[in-house]
DNA sequence: ACAATAATGGAACGAACGTTCTATTGTCAA
DNA sequence: TTGACAATAGAACGTTCGTTCCATTATTGT
């Protein structure tokens, strides 16, 4: 991608970022410094080949599959990445990365620091697939008492248990069968 | 709210979902089982109103503040979605959420275990917003021997350093001037 | 059952839309 | 410097927009 045109494309992201939608032709002049909506519409036809941009049914334009993309470093190469998006740089789209079968996805908020020392604070969400069946070693959300709770699986010889990673914490041995709600695929947390 | 006009907004919510924009008034028509703009004006009225809709310079609608309150689950509460806490973020992608500025943001592979007790692991991801200056308390990312290092910033009465979250390794106190590269705003691991 | 009010449907209207065209300006290579 | 091509500005146009109005239907209370 040219860098003029990651400039608007960041500029295009920052305005969707702060209003969750994409302006007219007439406005998208005004953010990315054009005084005609000609050069808009060439703009937005290179975006839509690129998978940036795409138009709904009644002509409106609408973030493309490409638009939540970020740009990724590794922490080892300080490299002085230029803003205006260098298109040789990596991407990624977080909800892609995270999610794998939305329709089975469901967030949940972590209350407590039974799972600190797994680097799970209180206050993170944890990303849950909703499935009754899970490995031992994977991350849980089982139903103990009626009530969610996060541990790792683990296996004893009377059955499955509960694994704080906290040892302020004990290993939870349930009486009968173990209901397990999903397992967690992913975790997340802002700080600001 | 009635909950004819909940069930309304839900459709509004999931078509958003889907296509990352709310539509003209014609297209709610058929979204929500109406025949005539009128009816969806009034809707949009109630809705507006309530916070969940607002309209734009533009006239179009873009979602209020409300309407990303959806239910979601709270852990210390068992399987069925309740609203979770005021306070908690609402969203419909992770992105939305953990993004604010998408052209100042970039993305950073963590390598290293010093911020380990602060909940960042090695293999994490952090998100970052390039800024050259930070606030002491800020996680940021530095600039130390042209590479990235992720760390608290601290001050001492010689200057501003950096404070691991990890007892292995030292405060870091650059000699000249700290460049920061950004302050970290966010962070996301991905389990399986 | 009837009256009052609320909600909806359909029509109308000025404004704004996305698209296209032409003229002008800008850029690049020889 | 000149010519070819690309990019942009400005104008035009048919379509659609949000808003408003009025008539009709639905709902509610007495």
């Amino acid at each position: 991608m040219e860098n003029i045109d990651s400039t608007y494309l960041a500029k295009l992201q920052d305005h969707y970022a702060e209003n969750g939608v994409l302006p007219p032709y007439s406005t998208i002049m005004g953010i990315v410094g054009m005084k005609s909506k000609s050069p808009v519409a060439a703009l937005v036809a290179r975006l839509k080949l690129q998978g940036y941009l795409e138009s709904t049914p009644e002509k409106r334009l609408k973030p493309g599959r490409r638009f939540f993309e970020r740009p990724i470093f590794d922490s080892v190469r300080a490299g002085f990445p230029s803003p205006a998006g260098d298109a040789n740089h990596d991407t990624l789209t977080i909800d892609e990365f995270l999610v794998s079968h939305p329709s089975s996805t469901v967030l949940v908020n972590v209350k407590g620091d039974s799972m600190i020392d797994a680097g799970i604070l209180p206050g993170d969400t944890v990303i849950v697939e909703k499935r009754a069946v899970a490995n031992v070693g994977d991350l849980v959300i089982a139903i103990i008492d009626n009530e969610f709770t996060l541990k790792t699986l683990g296996k004893e010889k009377n059955g499955y248990v509960l694994i704080p990673a906290n040892p302020a914490y004990p290993v939870i041995r349930p009486k009968g069968d173990m209901e397990i709600f999903g397992i967690v695929v992913g975790q997340f947390r802002k700080y600001k």
